[in-house]
DNA sequence: TCTGCGTGAGAAAACGGTTTCCTAAGGAGG
DNA sequence: CCTCCTTAGGAAACCGTTTTCTCACGCAGA
């Protein structure tokens, strides 16, 4: 199949195939006009000597390099390598592969990775981030070619695809009211956040005002603390906690544990991020809000392929809806028993 | 400095310098021969139009991309994304951008990018995975560019880097030792694994043949057991816990605090991995073996460079030095050799 | 028979650089 | 004054495709 030596090129097809290169190049594309014959003929002279087109020459006329760059300064890569894997998934079969650049928070290094992704004439920039609300310490207004901004704010007038943090807070908080949960409170990070704002908002428009909104960090000992300030006192305590992510409801999870109260028979509790590794790990594990980040990756690379060929696209925040993803620790439908003891996990 | 308009060519610059095109290629690749004036007459001229060149059109004719490849198949990133940081830290410098290849464990995935990749004339591709003594599921053999497998397993007589797991637990022991502790034992995985077995022969050399390994799965709830186990019986306990990675690690901290037993002060435990978000949630956080993973991208990155270039690389297996992060769960004297990591702003 | 037209296929010009010659000018030596 | 050599700089080939343009041929219509 594939000829042992240096590598095959076109001419050799075309000398095969008795024919013209012209004729074999357009023969291979599906373009231009000759018998079937001849065309069938270039082809299976193509598959013999395995012919692959290079890349470089037929970018360089056609100004497409079938490569895009993936532009993210979340360096551990918990939002963007779903983001990433989406849009690898949705491009590949078309071709094209992707540069990921972790371009910490350093405007320099940002825009070194981005003058070598642009000297090899990338046909679009997909830039996400860590956060909703932050933008990347780089200018990627004016550049030739498009740009789409996944999870991560993007200037006026840009295409954005972020999660629909709202309606997941709302699934979440209706998951518990129908659970019969009455006294329900959301544990959350920082108020600065963008999407903690909204998450809130949307626990608040669920609730109907009665709700309590304690505002933190995101770790796992905030979900503490606030676990000893909801119980510290007498009176009535919360029957289910909706948490900014999944380390505070592990933090809540550990902490009503320790305290002896039962999740989720006495307290049920929902996380925010599914981030498998956590949400997997609780005991019990963590029902949480999926923010379908690879669909949102998917949904990227889609677009800034259209938008490299010219096609038009609206531009504008598009809001990808969430996904709840229930385990146990709500109490939901989900094995209900508490069977088993040690919940084997799959081993890496 | 940028032109606004179409894309500056090689042309432009000399036109404006009132050179040949010819002399201006050699001018800005210091290469040829002319009165230092013109060279700097043509620099000025390119910096003046914020020339780039076009790396197709070099790449076509130098037959190099500036381009390399990072193939994995640890979809989650757990161990690639450092990889792959180090990696591009290297590289980036010198004009080499990465394309990110997350290849499940699916051959026929593995292929299309692999194609895709070679397309595009990387010039060199680096092997990577969740686990060191597996392959990934495409043949990498024969390729008519360099390899370098770095955290997987790569063919015979292939340059390939990993990180020195014995060298990583002895350090670990030895740090248990030094504080006193008299009876370590050894809490790891499956003992399939080329690593567990790599740990637990570094843990039985410096304990002597007196330990005792107990094999599991990675899991905090294999950490929970296994306490369960050793603290089960009446007796001697043991007063050190060396754990094969930072979740089992984790599982058992939490146990023992469960049971009432101090960390560290009657129970020192050690983790392995130095997963940030693990180690340093858990309380107290955990003293852990790094491996190092960014310094193993680097020196890949470096390699395949090497390679590329045509300079020789002696084939073989190298191993690159762990280092132990010293945090609280081993009593050690915490906080001086805790590097100042990226877990503040590992939240949203 | 002559004109016109559709059709298959090839020649050649791109694409944007790099690299290999080649040339013209100037200086040194005889 | 003539020859030879050195040197700065340019013309043109080249990398491997795609794409445009041209051409020859055969057939239909007048």
């Amino acid at each position: 199949m594939n000829a042992g030596g240096g590598r095959v090129r076109i001419y050799d097809v075309a000398r095969l195939a008795e024919v013209s290169v012209a004729t074999a190049s357009k023969a291979l594309n599906d373009t231009g006009r000759m018998t079937e014959e001849t065309r069938n003929r270039v082809k299976a002279a193509a598959t013999e000597l395995g012919f692959r087109p290079n890349a470089m020459a037929r970018g360089l006329i056609q100004k497409r390099s079938f490569t895009i760059g993936l532009l993210t300064n979340d360096t551990y890569g918990r939002f963007t390598l779903p983001v990433m894997a989406g849009i690898s998934a949705a491009l590949v079969d078309r071709g094209v592969s992707v540069f990921l650049c972790g371009i910490e928070d350093d405007p320099a290094l940002g825009r070194v990775h981005l003058d070598a992704m642009l000297d090899k004439q990338v046909d679009g920039i997909i830039a996400s981030g860590k956060r909703i609300d932050r933008r990347l310490p780089v200018d990627l207004s004016d550049l030739p070619v498009p740009v789409v901004y996944a999870f991560t704010e993007g200037q006026e007038g840009s295409v954005t695809l972020v999660s629909d943090d709202f309606q997941g807070s709302t699934e979440a908080v209706e998951h518990l009211l129908a659970h019969d949960r009455k006294r329900v409170v959301h544990v959350t990070g920082p108020e600065t956040f963008a999407s903690v704002r909204e998450r809130a908002s949307a626990y608040r428009a669920v609730i109907g005002g009665e709700g309590r909104v304690l505002y933190g960090t995101w770790s796992e000992s905030w979900g503490h603390e606030a676990v000893a300030e909801l119980w510290g006192t007498d009176g009535e305590h919360p029957d289910a906690v909706f948490c900014g992510n999944d380390q505070i409801a592990r933090g809540v999870v550990d902490a009503l544990r320790e305290r002896g109260i039962k999740v989720p028979e006495s307290v049920s509790v929902v996380g925010f991020d599914n981030w498998e590794i956590v949400a997997s790990q609780t005991r019990p594990p963590l029902t949480s809000v999926d923010m379908n980040l690879e669909a949102i990756g998917r949904e990227a690379g889609r677009l800034v392929l259209e938008l490299a060929e010219g096609k038009p696209v609206e531009p504008g925040v598009r809001k990808l809806p969430c996904r709840l993803v229930i385990r146990q620790s709500s109490g939901g439908d989900a094995a209900v028993t508490e069977r088993r003891g040690g919940l084997a996990t799959a081993a890496d």
